[in-house]
DNA sequence: AGTCGAGCCTGCTGGC
DNA sequence: TGCCAGCAGGCTCGAC
């Protein structure tokens, strides 16, 4: 289920087992994912050392020593499983999704053993995931990453921003958000949230909230609660993380916190508001807002 | 140029 | 119980 936290989380638990091994061995058990996996993919690996891991929207990138990067996406179904002795401890350590582990490994298309013996596991059984190899000096050239809108969490991020990329905009807030092109790494769940709790309509164009001289407060208002709705997220997938111990995956924790998103029918929980969840269909995916506080 | 729908895959759920 | 439509957290491409 990765969109930006989770993509974050998982980054960080897997920055804890990789940072400073090498990569002994590469198995591939299929020839991709989304794509085929690049020429000569395993052995351009094999070897390397692994330097640190960071994120960019919603893609995990691994720098090596050789200066290549693995740049990878977890699609919707994919997760990482860690088997055997790391850093974190004798154990497993999942990202695990909504769909329950199928458990027989027929999705298992990727493992990487590292020198210290841990086996780190690619599962995907929807195979919309990407792994790809990039030179470092293509970080702002590859074709996946070149075109990516800011990041939520940094500071370019601000309502003046949102103002010129909104002007004269005609697609829905919803879609507007949803573009990473503006913003990096936002999805359906939290574009959502977001919306509700800044009192938007998903419905309204995105060009109505940008008037000739001064920001609209809602803009501020709503890049405020994308960054919070962000970063409490964030912080339920760590605490997950943190609880690792045995075989069981366990889920982050904000799927509780929802106010919206997967709702539909159940009251609005604004105070005062009185409003029932709808949901509705926008390019083709589902929105969940409230008609009756959302503007 | 901007917007929208279809398609990529598989698995789970809910309604009949 | 079994079947089948509908749905899923992403992204790209093509058509309008």
């Amino acid at each position: 289920m990765p969109e930006l936290p989770e993509v974050e989380t998982v980054t960080r638990g897997l920055a804890r087992v990789l940072t400073g091994r090498r990569i002994r061995r590469v198995e591939l058990r299929r020839d991709g994912l989304r794509f085929p996996f690049p020429e000569g993919f395993a052995a351009r690996l094999e070897g390397s050392l692994i330097t640190g891991l960071s994120r960019r929207a919603k893609y995990i990138l691994v720098n090596l020593d050789s200066s290549l990067c693995l740049l990878i996406h977890l699609g919707m179904t994919g997760r990482f499983t860690v088997l055997g002795d790391t850093a974190l401890g004798h154990g497993e350590f999942y990202y695990k999704s909504e769909t329950a582990k199928t458990g027989s490994g027929a999705h298992d298309h990727v493992v990487f053993t590292l020198d210290d013996g841990a086996r780190v596991i690619y599962t995907d059984p929807r195979r919309f995931g990407i792994m790809d190899l990039l030179l470092e000096s293509e970080m702002t050239t590859h074709k996946l990453l070149k075109d990516i809108g800011v990041e939520p969490l940094g500071n370019a991020l601000s309502s003046s921003y949102l103002a010129k990329k909104f002007h004269r905009k005609s697609a829905p807030l919803k879609a507007a958000l949803l573009d990473q092109q503006i913003i990096a790494g936002l999805g359906n769940i939290y574009v959502s949230e977001a919306l509700h709790r800044t009192g938007l309509s998903p419905k309204r164009k995105a060009g109505s909230l940008v008037r000739r001289k001064a920001v609209d407060p809602r803009l501020d208002e709503l890049v405020r609660n994308v960054r919070n709705i962000l970063n409490e997220a964030i912080l339920a997938g760590g605490s997950t993380l943190q609880d690792f111990a045995g075989s069981d995956g366990v889920e982050g924790t904000y799927q509780q916190r929802f106010a919206v998103y997967d709702r539909e029918g159940e009251p609005c929980q604004k105070s005062g508001c009185g409003g029932t969840i709808r949901r509705i269909v926008q390019s083709g995916r589902s929105s969940f807002y409230c008609p009756t506080c959302q503007k």
